[in-house]
DNA sequence: AATTGCTAAGTTTTT
DNA sequence: CTTAGCAATT
């Protein structure tokens, strides 16, 4: 018997029912991870083989952080459990997605892809998307690329029944692309995110064997962040655990945001209709947040129509009042925020860290870095443009994509012409009719003498030279020994890629930037998967790498600075004193959620941001707001009055014997003393 | 091949 | 107001 003791009784509960269908109805700030850690400990203790848990997490971030307490909760575990090489066993702890890569893996080769197929990022699915529509264009021009690339997505991960809001006319139109945008993928060998959650599906489907095996080995299930699966993943829940029923889903329907993005709130919702003999059990007991939070949050849900109810409560005392303030515009909003922080800091010792500023729109965001910059406050801006979104990333990626499979056009493609070797738009364009009359890959084309004999000598040359420079670095990959590190850094240099960036950039610096960016990744080539051969390694690192693309930026997160966020990352996280800002009809909830019908969503992005905080929370908003470049008149946002008043500090009634001017000198005072 | 200039659009983004 | 994307120009 594992140790629960440490838990509250309906954590114990909840750790400790390990057979049949389980709900655990985790509220912010509950104890969510700790409970589980502590259920797949005591699985272990009760005699249950590691390797027969599956849990399944939404980021790699999660399936990190649950993986390093599960093992350090199962090290305390009296009996040691290695395997007969010394290694210890472990529960299988990742997302969907990689779940998914390792069963295609092994059995992809039954629906006629190769083995060594690559996953396309978001930017070459948007490539694809993009040739696909302006081969069949003139007919339909208005149709956005980006816009399809999200139908696309939804249509894939609803499943073949499933319902997609839409248009006739755009549903029919993805559908006809949908086809011709699957058989580019095919053709290349490339699988896009949604086709892995598909693609696994049709297997289990079809090769009845596959299924049972992942069964058997699998027999005990686990899937967190349950509020957030979408159609496709319920279904690769429901097929691994329908016959055993050893079930348990953890999520919190009140913190469903991603609709938009494919989430089924029905799912956790309807959890009897699937599992008629589920036990529910909430976890209500909040470990984060003052009273006073947390009974504003539970009056700004209880609005929200279908959801399981809950009460979330605290042990802590109540603690401060909310601040609810108003500004003239963001311009003045950014700034008394700032001179909060600072106020914090100075007078109370609280650390920038413990600081977070929360908004709905990135756009937002700006007025908040000028303000914080000017006082020179650290900070740190989650989100935007991520690592893997730069040049020279997704260049080195895609010549690496290349090397191991040659016949994926989307990134032969991308880096055909870099650094410019004579393979010029027009070559190239030819090169792609080339393969398409003849249904095969461009890079068959460029092998192909009667292709190339199409061409001019120059040309030719140019393509032959490539062929060569291909097949010379794909030639160690197939050896015994290589370090990948050394192998790729030969490749740069042999490219002469930093020249390159030079080119690229004004600043040299800038382009030693992002040379230490890809030594950076670089450097990482190595670090998985010893005992497999060089193209295999190679392999493994491009799929961790696009299944986990922020593992670099988390990183980066040390050090004593305030945290700028969406409330849309900011779910998981908290922070002793949260300022949301912007709440404003039009913003939060957002103008467009009326048109959609998507009001709870907002409702409940609203109370995920309440949530996060733990000791204070200051809700602001301004009555002008730029937008555009013009000034427009903002009101409050409606879910302002769903807030009791009692909760709030009356700050107009305050505030009114400090003047602006006084209020500034005091800070300003308070700075000289300090500084 | 690279630069310039125009146009259009402007929530959220776990993989 | 910005900024991304694309067309047209040198």
């Amino acid at each position: 018997m594992s140790d629960l003791s440490g838990l509250n009784p309906e954590q114990r509960k909840a750790a400790a029912t390990l057979r049949g269908p389980v709900l655990i109805l985790a509220g912010a700030g509950t104890g969510k991870t700790r409970t589980l850690t502590h259920r797949v400990a005591h699985m272990v203790s009760e005699g249950i083989s590691p390797e027969r848990i599956l849990a399944v997490t939404f980021t790699n971030k999660a399936a990190r952080e649950m993986q390093q307490r599960v093992t350090k909760q199962l090290k305390r575990l009296p009996k040691s459990l290695t395997r007969a090489d010394g290694k210890p066993l472990k529960p299988t702890i990742c997302t969907f997605h990689s779940l998914c890569v390792r069963i295609l893996r092994r059995h992809i080769e039954k629906l006629g892809y190769k083995r060594n197929f690559v996953i396309y990022s978001d930017s070459e699915q948007l490539g694809v998307v993009k040739k696909v529509l302006s081969a069949i264009a003139g007919k339909d021009v208005k149709a956005d690329a980006r816009e399809l690339q999200g139908l696309l997505s939804r249509l894939k991960n609803a499943g073949p029944n499933g319902n997609v809001p839409g248009n006739e006319d755009s549903l029919a139109m993805a559908g006809h692309i949908r086809r011709r945008y699957d058989s580019a993928l095919r053709a290349a060998n490339a699988v896009d995110f949604d086709d892995l959650l598909v693609l696994t599906l049709r297997i289990f489907n079809e090769f009845p064997e596959a299924l049972e095996e992942c069964r058997a080995r699998y027999q005990y299930v686990m899937v967190d962040e349950y509020q957030d699966t979408n159609a496709a993943q319920f279904e690769l829940m429901h097929l691994l655990s329908k016959e055993h029923r050893n079930v348990c889903v953890v999520g919190d329907d009140d913190q469903s945001i991603y609709g938009w993005r494919g989430a089924e709130i029905s799912n956790i919702l309807d959890m009897e209709k699937h599992y008629p003999e589920v036990k529910v059990i909430k976890l209500e007991q909040n470990y984060r947040s003052t009273r006073v939070i947390l009974d504003a949050a539970n009056a700004v849900i209880k609005n929200n129509p279908r959801r399981r109810p809950k009460q979330l409560w605290s042990a802590k005392g109540a603690g401060d009042l909310l601040r609810l303030e108003a500004f003239a515009n963001e311009e003045e909003e950014a700034r008394t925020i700032v001179d909060e922080i600072e106020f914090n800091r100075m007078a109370k010792r609280t650390p920038w860290k413990d600081h977070s500023i929360l908004f709905r729109t990135n756009v937002q965001a700006r007025p908040l870095e000028t303000a914080l910059r000017k006082a020179e406050v650290r900070y740190h801006l989650i989100g935007g443009q991520s690592f893997f979104d730069r040049r020279e990333i997704r260049d080195f990626l895609a010549f690496m994509k290349t090397f191991i499979n040659p016949n994926d056009d989307a990134s032969l493609l991308r880096i055909a012409n870099i650094p410019a070797r004579g393979l010029s738009d027009v070559t190239m364009e030819r090169l792609l009719g080339a393969s398409q009359e003849r249904d095969c890959s461009v890079w068959k084309a460029m092998k192909n003498d009667l292709v190339i004999h199409e061409f001019q000598p120059r040309a030719r040359k140019s393509i032959e030279a490539f062929v060569a420079l291909v097949e010379d670095f794909r030639g160690p990959l197939g050896e015994t020994e290589l370090s990948l590190a050394s192998w790729a850094d030969k490749f740069l240099d042999e490219i002469d890629y930093i020249a390159e960036l030079r080119k690229g950039e004004k600043d040299p610096e800038n382009a030693e930037n992002r040379m230490r960016n890809l030594r950076d990744i670089i450097s990482t080539m190595d670090n998985r998967g010893e005992s497999l051969l060089p193209a295999n390694r190679l392999g493994k690192f491009l799929d961790d790498i696009t299944l986990d693309a922020d593992r670099e930026a988390d990183k980066e997160d040390a050090g004593d600075a305030v945290t700028l966020i969406t409330t849309h990352s900011c779910k998981g996280l908290e922070f002793p004193h949260v300022f949301l800002v912007g709440v404003e009809e039009g913003l939060l909830p957002h103008s467009r959620s009326a048109v959609e019908g998507t009001l709870d969503e907002e409702r409940r992005l609203f109370y995920v941001a309440i949530t996060r905080a733990m000791k204070t929370l200051t809700i602001s908003h301004c009555l002008n707001r730029k937008k555009y470049g013009q000034n427009f008149l903002c009101h409050p946002s409606s879910f302002l009055k769903e807030i009791p008043e009692e909760l709030c500090e009356d700050l107009d009634s305050k505030k009114e014997p400090v003047s602006v001017e006084d209020g500034k000198s005091m800070f300003a005072a308070m700075r000289e003393g300090l500084g």
